[in-house]
DNA sequence: GCAAGAATAGCACGATCGTTCGCTTTTGCA
DNA sequence: TGCAAAAGCGAACGATCGTGCTATTCTTGC
């Protein structure tokens, strides 16, 4: 890797650890030099603008996003086992060092939702990426017999978003410790209300066969 | 109401709309300025600092907030009614016409969960007010006899709050439609699912007697 | 209707913002 | 090893930020 790209990387790990904090727009390019011993104009020159720095942001951590939590998910079994993984990576993942202010897609996701632009889009694009990740994983989990037939796949990765924005808002805001449990106590009601349950037969509405 | 906090409640207004579309710090008291049609020195006299700015931002915000949500529900018969009256009333504040980018408690929670201060502190009292409104309302429910005693009064509530964030963040960065039926349906689930079953006598395990 | 006091305007300050440009240093390939 | 290209620095720009200070204008109680 050339040296060039080499300061550029480490420009952008110190600027996706601050926007995780402060925010995207509250990142100055003098803070960042400051913080990785450059001058403004050494950083500025490796994107031309700060809007194309805070894409190039988004970008960085996305990568890292799959690199983290997206490919291990995929390489776990199909089924619920690949579902969990791709919700305790993800919950793992904003919680890391490297991203003190927690998951920077959900700081972005506010910061950026009335700010319409080509960073906006991106951000939008990831989001809808991820969510139709998290559904497919549930739908093979339908498919492989693990979950119910009738469960509503987008609305499941739905209700496990909206436990992490849980967790995030509660342990982040609040402080609360208790929020990492009830964020597993509520994931583990969903993935349960989800599964086939082969231990009560005597239900007496129709269920498919046990799968394999 | 004399003169000076006349203009002083327009000057807060106007910063509580564009709070909830910019962000807290990104409204400049020059914005202000230009969209009340003052000078900055003019605006900036009704304030001490940006800081306390913020803060009778806020402050303004709680007591709407109060004004609409609250107390309406409040005067509601205590039991279910008030619970639903309470959720309700704040998903329709969160979308009305003066809060142009939403919740500003919510733009406001993720904006500040890393920048200590009082402004900070203050919107922590003020979620932990409500978070305690909420489970006290539901824990009400719970002696009314409308809820089963089993219930975990916070642990609804912190679900309640994650129905929210999620709408919020379903309806505002992605702008789905359909975010706003998810969020009623998964308000239905949860007050279905801690209701009192009169109808299912048959169930086992041990039930208090159907309550009035 | 006038005087006292509140409310607002105008101007200036130092700091910081993103951005540009010309120059020097470093890098990497022939 | 030499040299073109890449990378980084330093200074400066116009703009805007929050915040003072001093006038001027407007409100309000008598």
């Amino acid at each position: 890797m050339s040296k060039g790209s080499q300061t550029r990387e480490a420009v952008l790990d110190a600027a996706v650890a601050a926007a995780s904090t402060s925010g995207l727009s509250a990142v100055s390019i003098g803070d960042l030099a400051r913080t990785v011993g450059m001058s403004k104009s050494g950083v500025f020159a490796h994107f031309e603008s700060k809007e194309n720095l805070q894409l190039e942001v988004l970008r960085s951590a996305v990568s890292h996003f799959i690199a983290e939590v997206v490919g291990p998910a995929l390489r776990k079994p199909r089924g619920e086992a690949r579902v969990r993984a791709l919700f305790e990576n993800w919950f793992d993942w904003s919680s890391k060092a490297s991203l003190p202010g927690g998951c920077i897609f959900i700081a972005a996701a506010s910061e950026l939702d009335d700010q319409p632009g080509p960073v906006r889009d991106y951000l939008v694009s990831t989001q809808k990426d991820w969510l139709a990740t998290l559904s497919q994983a549930v739908r093979i989990a339908v498919d492989e017999g693990e979950f119910r037939s009738d469960v509503d796949a987008q609305q499941l990765a739905h209700d496990f978003y909206s436990i992490l924005l849980a967790y995030h808002h509660f342990s982040r805001l609040l402080r609360m410790p208790a929020a990492r449990v009830r964020a597993f106590r509520s994931f583990e009601q969903l993935i349960e209300s989800a599964r086939v349950k082969d231990a009560a037969p005597r239900n007496s509405r129709g269920r498919k066969a046990g799968a394999r």
